[in-house]
DNA sequence: AGGTAAACAGGCATAAGATA
DNA sequence: TATCTTATGCCTGTTTACCT
């Protein structure tokens, strides 16, 4: 438990597997650039959640910093399509531990060690958690952020490097998002004149007793946002900085649908992972 | 079917920030 | 410092769901 606590204050981050732009080398998030090693070691280890170790170099490629010789046989073993979360917990020297979440949003297991005694450095290979278990685990990696609720944290998220948002990939989804298949709760938005919140209908709130805190993490292909809670006179649930979601997908009206799926820790909802899909309405 | 309440979109006013 | 732009809270009208 203590062991898990600590594993929370290590820095990670997650990304949206494309082939086309991520099977043979693998952009780490400008935004994270600062938690990694300095000097920059010329390897990785990548710890698959099967137990096994992947050697992958480092490459500082202009202001970047990726994967690359070895990735590609990385996403091999780990059957990696496009659609797939991949999360990155950073342990601050040079072995990053490397989680996969299928399209259905569940974790999964993948290119594991035939059998063999699990050792223990791994948390997620005890075979033991339930589905509702791997839920809060999901959870719990996108709360890693403990200092969501500091201005100075937020102010930043919310501006994000204009280069990160040309550089990396997009979580775009190109009308085929099988939305039966999301296990959180979600609704569905478009475009509206009122860009700069999000409103979260208040039956999705009320079917699923969702609980708000005062922000909400928004994670769409690019990376994540923080939005604030609005207040209204009303008892409506919004949160703002949904315009720059909006902005750097180019969301047009009247053509894309916005899938946003409620991620949340015992109901309480702290990240909102959007999934678009174009020329939808 | 009609009345009522809740939910929501959007207009308006204004505060805050940016820029000349 | 004045002006313009952006962001946000309040308010109101419309739509929808529910109850009688």
């Amino acid at each position: 438990m203590a062991e898990h606590d600590d594993d929370v204050l290590l820095p990670r981050f997650f990304k949206v597997f494309l082939s086309e732009s991520a099977s043979e080398s693998f952009a780490i998030p400008l935004s994270f650039m600062e938690h990694l090693a300095d000097p920059l070691p010329n390897t990785a280890k990548l710890q698959g959640t099967g137990g096994r170790d992947w050697t992958v170099n480092m490459t500082k490629i202009r202001d970047g910093v990726y994967f690359t010789a070895g990735w590609s046989k990385f996403a091999q073993d780990h059957e990696l399509v496009d659609g797939e979360f991949l999360t990155f917990v950073y342990d601050g020297h040079r072995t990053f531990e490397v989680s996969v979440f299928g399209r259905l949003g569940c974790k999964e297991t993948r290119a594991e060690v035939e059998a063999i005694a699990v050792d223990g450095s791994s948390s997620d290979s005890d075979g033991s958690s339930s589905d509702s278990e791997e839920e809060r685990e999901l959870s719990m990696d996108f709360y890693g952020d403990t200092s969501l609720g500091e201005d100075e944290e937020i102010s930043q998220s919310l501006y994000p490097l204009e280069d990160e948002e040309t550089e990396s990939d997009s979580a775009v989804v190109e009308g085929n998002l099988d939305i039966e298949a999301l296990t959180n709760p979600h609704f569905s938005t478009t475009l509206k004149n009122r860009i700069y919140e999000l409103l979260i209908p208040a039956n999705v709130v009320k079917e699923n007793k969702l609980t708000f805190g005062d922000s909400v993490k928004y994670i769409d292909g690019e990376g994540t946002l923080v939005g604030l809670r609005g207040k209204w006179a009303d008892d409506r649930i919004c949160f703002k900085g949904w315009d720059r979601i909006c902005r750097r997908n180019r969301l047009k009206k009247h053509q894309d649908t916005v899938e946003c799926e409620l991620l949340h820790d015992r109901n309480k909802v702290h990240s909102i992972r959007v999934h678009i899909m174009r020329g939808t309405t």
